[in-house]
DNA sequence: CAGTGGTCTAGACCACACA
DNA sequence: GTGTGGTCTAGACCACTGC
């Protein structure tokens, strides 16, 4: 007699689900009624209905109980590699070169997005990311020195921005947002596009407790493809 | 004299591994010496190293023991929710219309991507989503009939195959990529761009136990951004 | 107020992976 | 073999929230 795992629990608990027999938008047992008639305890049931919900099958709350939700409105996780291991996985090889570096005043438009003073200096980088020599990514990385004041110091010749930060600075929070946009002069160039093709933009800001730490505008070429399965 | 929750025990890790006392890629103490240090259960403590493991902060391995990840390739949830309420969510009065509806022998590129044998027939659906009358998304579906044969009864004029299929059709697997393209003619003409704009373009494949239920090509026009928070 | 889920505990046994 | 994390248990108290 094999013991009743979380994981039983939750197979279990689907194919009720899918074939109806806990309909949609109604109730189904709680926890007490189910660990009985799984046979194992309670915690076990527990574990297995809070990874549900948290999966988005299910809705959970006190009182009320667990309802099967109507519209699984499912989250899908990406994971979000450092560019050398998106490239390197691929079995391309990974090349960086640093485009350009300057410390200037926040531009205005910068200076609304990450709430900084009309003072603020950054450091502005343009960087490019290879695989086998085709341009692959284009980064456009943005740096409130007040809140990485070493950063000046930095030497990003031989390394990417972004590995520095993610060794160096700690973040609390994040902000992730993906768009379609067309490569401009500059980015077809750096990428290697004619004018007004397609690019896949994606825009990362971080915060170290309410202080902006980076913005960066990461462009992608021809044929990228962010994919994700569960 | 408080108790130490889990969520204590998290803050408390992100804190040292944020300050460098526990650096990235060295061994942190095991369940039991953290347990008697912050004065806890095992249990809480594997609660909390379970779920930074799951963020992807901490390696976990048994034996091994618990290492700092040294490039926190961190997860991003999105919340891909129904288009009705993506819309709805804004304040925009949503409105479905359906475009075409055809039953046809599944096209060659269509029995690749599902792996559908030579002679299955599918449901091909085009549908255009508004927000305020304005055109939202268009999707271009098709439906494996031979895994939902109730779906030739099926009517789409007033509501849409993803709220239809999701109430009525249950699903195991879900594959979901997302890319940059241009608009074409067709397309332009749909989502009232130009030819040659960017379009974001989502495609959601999902099976219910290695049966292909349903490939969908989901296309969003001007300023659409798909953002998280994390 | 009372029923539900949320969490903690102390202990136990087990599976895995490294030596 | 042996140390680590992975999981289950039985019980307890608590927090939220709907009645």
């Amino acid at each position: 007699m094999e013991k009743t795992t979380f994981r039983d629990v939750k197979q279990t608990v689907l194919t009720r689900i899918r074939d109806k027999t806990w309909a949609p938008d109604t109730f189904i047992p709680n926890e007490v009624a189910l660990a009985a008639e799984f046979g194992c305890s309670r915690s076990t049931v527990n574990r297995a209905m809070r990874e549900l919900a948290e999966e988005g099958i299910l809705d959970r709350k006190r009182k009320a109980g667990t309802r099967v939700n109507a519209t699984p409105v499912r989250n899908a996780k990406f994971v979000i590699p450092l560019v050398r291991d998106e490239v390197e996985a691929t079995g391309a090889a990974y090349r960086y070169a640093l485009v350009s570096r300057e410390v200037l005043p926040a531009p205005p438009w910068l200076r609304a997005r990450l709430s900084l003073g009309d003072k603020s200096r950054v450091l502005h980088l343009n960087c490019l990311h290879f695989a086998n020599n085709a341009p692959f990514q284009f980064e456009d990385r943005w740096i409130n020195i007040a809140t990485v004041p070493m950063v000046e110091q930095a030497d990003f010749s031989a390394r990417g921005p972004n590995e520095w930060l993610l060794s160096q600075v700690p973040f609390t929070d994040v902000e992730l947002s993906f768009s379609a946009n067309t490569a401009d002069a500059q980015l077809a160039d750096f990428l290697a596009l004619s004018p007004g093709e397609p690019v896949f933009t994606a825009e990362r800001t971080t915060w170290l407790n309410d202080n902006p730490v980076t913005f960066a505008r990461l462009s992608f070429g021809r044929g990228y493809r962010m994919t994700t399965r569960y």
